[in-house]
DNA sequence: ACGGGTACGTACCGTCGGTATGTCGTAATC
DNA sequence: GATTACGACATACCGACGGTACGTACCCGT
């Protein structure tokens, strides 16, 4: 016997809560999180406050549901560019460039990177991010260590303080009046950064 | 004739008003800004919404003047060690530290880092923080530059992204099980990051 | 003493997140 | 193929909270 036809329903059902999901990242991107009605959310879903109180448990829930749609997305990115040939140090710059692309995205600085913490709560973010941008950030550094491209250090905190930087720069970089001179600048300035703790026996 | 005196009435006033700036820092460290209501904040003052719509035009308003209050007590502390005597580098080494030890200020952390980007927007925020912490950073990078103990290098983009590594350190030391042995990882891998841009000709 | 203005208190309104309940269509069961 | 059961919503409503309108007591200069 074959496998369960999908339904016609389930399939109506996925699409209202996909619905819900993209207008709540845009609206939540637009106006923030608390600017944001249920009742605005619902309408531009063309459903109404029933369909999301079944799909989701509440505001909140919503939230976490764009949060992880986007983050979802972003790290899709970045693994494509991490995964790729090349030296640990060469992917690793790849990497830098290509989440200060990613950050370039309004959702993902809105939600992510602002907002995230403060709605989900410093606990729940945390663990969002583990498994998200910051557990790669923390990877390449690892495997910069292990192929002895930089020096010993706290990884940990080093990859906390690291990813706080290069938020902080793609926030630089998306109010700049001239983006392309603020990548540069960020840029550099991250290459400064890391150049602290590269291993002295190695050269540019 | 003689300055007009103090009046009795106007004395009360400023009490009510401290009294709800108070209640307001600690009512928004303790369960952040959307989960602190105003009739929890007049109440611990013990006056009414009426009151506190006179000295303040509404919720925002009112969580400005707590930022402003825990941000002025963070800048005195600051300022402190940074117009001491020692050298440059020395001056700056202890505005790090010192900086470290404000960001464990639970208020801080949660008024000035965490919410008020979000509660403020980040206009306002940015315009606040350049008469604060942020300008004090940047202060500091500069006047390491002029005395040649650090290499040319955009001081904007470097200083709010040193800036923002200095509050992720600083949270990761409030949160940590060791506080201890994190301020010092903590330490440890900031100077890291400077010494990337630390001017080659001098030594330790 | 008295008019005026400051510093509040009181009562109320609109909005919004959340809930309880009804309804309609589809799908499983016989 | 009629019946039943359940999933997928819609509708109506509640309570909490931010904000407003208005009233009032008290001090202060004249």
């Amino acid at each position: 016997m074959a496998a369960m036809m999908r339904s016609r329903r389930t399939d109506y059902s996925e699409s209202t809560k996909q619905a819900l999901v993209d207008s709540a990242v845009e609206l939540f991107t637009k106006h923030g999180y608390a600017a944001t009605s249920l009742d605005a959310i619902v309408k531009r879903s063309r459903v109404t406050k029933g369909a999301l109180y079944h799909h989701f448990s509440g505001k909140q829930a919503l939230f976490e549901a764009a949060f992880n749609q986007v983050e979802t997305r972003a790290m899709e990115r970045l693994n494509k560019v991490i995964v790729s040939e090349g030296s640990p140090w060469e992917r690793a710059m790849d990497g830098v460039q290509e989440y200060i692309r990613v950050c370039l995205d309004p959702s993902y600085q809105r939600l992510v990177v602002r907002e995230g913490p403060v709605v989900m709560g410093l606990e729940r973010w945390r663990e969002a991010e583990e498994h998200f941008s910051y557990g790669i950030v923390r990877h390449v550094l690892e495997q910069l260590m292990e192929a002895g491209e930089i020096n010993e250090v706290p990884v940990e905190v080093t990859a906390r303080m690291m990813f706080a930087a290069l938020s902080a720069g793609a926030n630089i970089i998306a109010e700049a009046s001239d983006p392309k001179k603020a990548s540069a600048e960020v840029f550099t300035a991250l290459i400064n950064m890391i150049e602290g703790v590269r291993c002295t026996k190695r050269d540019g």
